[in-house]
DNA sequence: TCAAAAGTGTTATCCTTACACCCATGT
DNA sequence: ACATGGGTGTAAGGATAACACTTTTGA
């Protein structure tokens, strides 16, 4: 058990950076992976003078020729039984970072990769209704694979909320929570499957730590501009919306995303016009910096008094 | 530079836990504090096979005397500059915890501190105006301290924003910023201070990390029913009120505090009463715990659209 | 002419915010 | 009686969700 006192012997681990690099090209979103998707970039902390978020950044920005408009840290996965062979514990310090796509130079086995081929079930774009078949089939299974029936009940009502079931609405934040229950479930190959889910597997616990981040920039996206990180100098606005609805998996009402977009003053015009759009040219917009500095948040949620 | 590659060597170095640990008594919101009140409780990483936050749980309940109701963690620090005398990289690992108070056993030095001394000017619940005072004071020689005019417009324009002047509502959530603003302006005792803002420092970096704890806990009253973990099996809506008051920092609507919580069902009556209110008696409420269960999350703030 | 996308306008509903007022208890 | 807190009702304003329709291009 921990000491927790004033003193006390810091124990030494080994420690890695994992990043999750993330851009949207043509509509779908991408993340930088090495060892031919298997696996996410990672590296050992430098023991320069330089912070982990500078270190990262100019790497990330030399391998992708793109600067790293937003980055931000993820989670420390440090659970025992990541040891990877050795007999320290490894600590593990994850990264989100935003940028724009681009041919990767160095290791051959590096690359972007659609991470919905990780997650096929996260994108609800289409209605190919991917969740109805084996998929629920398999969740039903584990459900009733118990003898004690509040353990059954429980879990029916865990799958229900996180996958959208019964009357409840599926929440596209609930990524993690989703990929927990099927790897509890054993669903997925990551934790010796019974059964299996479509969806490409990667080393260690990278595909947890991609859920990770993905659920955290799907969070984020609803209350901050970040979306703009991924898109270039400028943009029609149903691009935009293609650019979130990637992100989201689901897709966006078209007339009330434009309202949102334009009574936030997000954008402004270019004075340019996109003619490749396949029907009717549009518009386009640049994204206005200077909200960055303007607005710091908005919600309130809490009913306040005004005049305290 | 960070290799991130699928062949590294993960580098060794010292790591440690901090908590962060919170509780509501009497409506003034408390922090545990080791070493008279100058650091937060922390502790090297334990070599066994439970996981970080399992073995962060035990060793806190069992000096509080309480069960954590609530964990999360916060931030893993680590840039250079805090090696504390030993050459090698110490990677911070914080936590946030939610209990309730009690005397807290063994070291002599452990005890509850309310959080404003560290943080005075965070408390708006009194009209106290302190940031109108000295305070603003020292923030605009700052932004006046350049000879390069656009720095001292940003700067001006950051305070602004920070700090809920011209125009710009205060945002209890900025802690961390306001904090960091007062570091770059060296109004803090840890910064080398120039002037001096009232507020007890910390050993290290513990004021820092504690202002992250605080910043998150006040954005996630806003949307996660977490305020209960901190109090007591039952409770008046006032006394609840007030909870939240004191993490927030501000003030709430009596009524439309009330109409948030149970048009939520977040509470249900007791059925017993409370009389030692200093009026009329109130009703005693409980948690309704199913909620955790039922509810996933709210917010959608995206234009989904329904049938897709 | 038709498909595809851009773009405009309007309506119903709900949530937030604010204000006004009455009730029950202890001192 | 009055201070303190408990508790109810309601109205205005703004944001959201949903629907219908017109315009401009390329094939």
């Amino acid at each position: 058990m921990p000491v927790l006192s004033a003193e006390h012997e810091a124990a030494s681990v080994a420690a890695e950076l994992i990043a999750v690099i993330v851009a949207v090209t043509g509509g779908q979103p991408r993340v930088l992976t090495i060892d031919k998707g298997r696996a996410l970039p990672s590296g050992p902390f430098e023991s320069s003078e330089r912070s982990l978020q500078a270190s990262l950044r100019t790497w990330v920005e030399r391998q992708t020729h793109h600067p790293l408009g937003y980055m931000e840290q993820l989670y420390t996965f440090a659970d025992p039984g990541r040891t990877g062979g050795s007999d320290r514990r490894i600590v593990s310090v994850s990264y989100l970072g935003l940028t724009q796509e681009a041919p990767v130079s160095g290791d051959p086995g590096a690359g972007w990769r659609d991470w919905y081929r990780f997650f096929p079930w996260e994108d609800r774009r289409k209605p190919s209704s991917l969740v109805d078949d084996h998929f629920t089939q398999g969740l039903i299974t584990w459900t009733e694979d118990t003898s004690d029936a509040a353990t059954r009940r429980q879990r029916w009502r865990r799958v229900a909320i996180n996958f959208g079931l019964e009357n409840e609405r599926w929440n596209e934040e609930l990524i993690l929570q989703r990929y927990e229950i099927l790897w509890e479930a054993r669903l997925v190959p990551e934790a010796g499957a019974n059964g299996t889910v479509p969806g490409e597997p990667m080393a260690h616990d990278h595909r947890r730590i991609l859920a990770t981040g993905i659920a955290r920039l799907r969070a984020k996206i609803k209350y901050r501009p970040v979306v703009f990180e991924l898109m270039p100098p400028s943009f029609t606005l149903l691009q935009l919306q293609r650019a979130v609805e990637a992100l989201a998996g689901s897709l966006l009402h078209k007339q009330n995303f434009r309202r949102l977009i334009d009574q936030q003053d997000l954008v402004e015009e270019t004075g340019e016009m996109a003619t490749e759009t396949g029907g009717r040219p549009a518009k386009l917009f640049r994204f206005r910096r200077e909200v960055l500095a303007e607005r710091s948040v908005v919600g309130s949620k809490l009913p306040l008094v005004r005049s305290a």
